[in-house]
DNA sequence: AATTGACAAAATATCCAGATTCTGTCAGTT
DNA sequence: AACTGACAGAATCTGGATATTTTGTCAATT
């Protein structure tokens, strides 16, 4: 299992200046110069590590999955009560780091950004997720302490949609991990219920 | 209690042919003259009914949640298991012409005009939902039926928040509706466990 | 080998003037 | 009273010409 420390601490450099970057001045305002300066390098340097600024911003999505899915899985396999588990999982995956970005002033470009020139990465990394989260509740189901109201995959994207629903309408970073506690707590009676 | 006949019906008719043009063209490109020839009337009579293309915009809003409104009340109020009952009234709520404003060309527009434009119709109409979901669900408590696991308010509020998310990674109206039966069954069974 | 300054090409921004469309409000008609 | 044609002002498109920024790729340096 690969985690996010076994890249290139330069490229790490990198990512983390365009992260920056981009969520102070937006993907389309963000130059490629920006992104070589914060990390510490000429803008020529910059195209020996990535093609372009999509090429940056794709590995930055997929990299942002990876170590959300791990956070999740990690959270996913505490012991604990299963709707607790369930909401702080979701906590720890990066519900903090998604609802900056969502109230970040370019947030609003930034997803629109995700969703049109790194598809494939978050389409990945969304099914990433939901697969964790189903083999999750396969695995409590098979140990009979939850009971699944249909497919184990099939709740997993409506919980984890779910949990998205809570991020949009949210006001603050408070507000959604109350918002979150909440909701799992629900879906924790509900998934064990019978 | 106000119903959507209630209203003038050439109102009724700027309203129509405003949401028509809104969701073919979006906000922005849809011109008075553009209402009032769908409307069968003159420019000028338009003036006569609406201050502006806000004012028709913030109109159509507000009757959009009357009538969401009222359709959630009333499917509430039928007999049912409480999960079924909830999603079948969220269904009946309106999810078909929300989901088809979001997967409209201009939903997006739309949804920012809304926002921007048209903030308090829309804070008081999800407050409206909202209060309506907490009374029933208060009036369920009461009679034994649920078990809220907070203030009916805040449960109201994230069931609301749960079933916008549906919508929003929701790829079809089908999609949908099978989304919010899977949640609504779960939720309806975390609501009466114990 | 890793990095850079410098350069040409591409993309973006800025400005402008003219044409077109849209808005809000008349006075006047039915 | 309900409505409309017509008008002036505002706003929005259009296109072109110029200036600025950004990009991607060299050959050259450390």
């Amino acid at each position: 299992m690969k985690d996010q420390f076994d890249i290139d601490p330069k490229q790490m450099a990198i990512l983390m200046s365009a992260w920056e970057a981009f969520a102070a001045y937006g993907f389309r305002k963000t130059s490629m110069d920006d992104i070589a300066r914060g990390a510490g390098i000429s803008r020529p340097a910059l195209y020996l590590h990535y093609k372009n600024k999509e090429d940056i911003f794709r590995s930055l999505t997929r990299h942002y999955y990876e170590q959300a899915t791990q956070s999740f899985a990690e959270a996913l396999d505490r012991p604990g009560a299963i709707g607790e588990v369930l909401g702080e999982a979701y906590l720890a995956k990066g519900g903090e780091s998604a609802v900056a970005m969502l109230t970040s002033p370019h947030g609003h470009e930034l997803l629109d950004v995700k969703l049109t020139n790194a598809s494939e990465e978050v389409e990945a990394g969304e099914a990433g997720l939901a697969e964790v989260l189903a083999e999750w509740l396969d695995a409590q189901a098979a140990r009979g302490r939850v009971t699944l109201p249909g497919p184990a995959r099939e709740v997993a994207r409506v919980c984890l949609s779910t949990f998205k629903g809570l991020m949009k309408t949210a006001e603050s970073h408070e507000g959604f991990v109350r918002d979150v506690r909440l909701m799992s707590a629900l879906l924790g009676d509900g998934l064990t219920a019978r």
